[in-house]
DNA sequence: TTGCTTCATCGTAATATTGCAATGTATAAT
DNA sequence: ATTATACATTGCAATATTACGATGAAGCAA
């Protein structure tokens, strides 16, 4: 026990889970609002901004990788991470999906 | 340390992270999706149709409470659930706030 | 009353998440 | 070569989540 059975459910609603997981920690929604408004690719000042240790951050940023939402590129020593688009808009789409389709009902 | 640190994080941020962390877990999915789609206020056949234990349907239930999503009335020993129209739109809203304030970056 | 149904709650075990110090790796600068 | 910087990874402790058996409360039916 305390393992999610996720063989029960079917595969658009562990992946809606799976989206959802990420976002719920308020580390990983402030990464991503702080990496969606820089203009430029800007790298970590994360660890200053977000006020976590490195390697906390690091781990966050891994878990907004698994899900396909983040590029990075080296450029030099720094990494520089960005959103991928395509996916933010897949993403974008797969929940409002799931938040259109409910019918009024009583209550 | 395992702790969340939200004094760390905006109202906002905490907010969007707490919803998230509900639909976090497919069945609190699957169960926000059967509830949508009945007509009526069809009670729990959930335990049969979910195929968890009927306590841990019922902690499920509560976790979706916590964030105003759902009703319960009790008609007699059966207590029906369902969406809250107002909390559902506004949840909705918070997320395609979120996902909307997002610039074309690099990469 | 007795028993049955519906749901909540308690207690507990298994597993997952969060956070960080210590350490490792790779590039850049001196 | 040495040092500094920017990350990732490892290992571990604290806490949270998930799941369910057992039990409790409250309504209904006999």
């Amino acid at each position: 026990m305390g393992l999610t059975k996720t063989h029960m459910f079917t595969d658009k609603q562990n992946e809606l889970a799976r989206i959802a997981k990420v976002l719920a920690h308020p580390a990983r929604v402030a990464i991503l609002e702080y990496i969606s408004k820089q203009d430029a690719c800007i790298c970590t000042d994360l660890v200053d901004i977000i006020g976590l240790a490195q390697p906390t951050i690091s781990q966050h940023l891994n878990e907004i990788k698994k899900i396909g939402l983040l590029n990075g590129t080296f450029e030099g020593k720094n990494l520089c991470y960005c959103i991928d688009q395509e996916r933010w808009k897949e993403i974008q789409e797969t929940l409002h999906t799931f938040f259109s389709n409910i019918n009024r009902n009583c209550c």
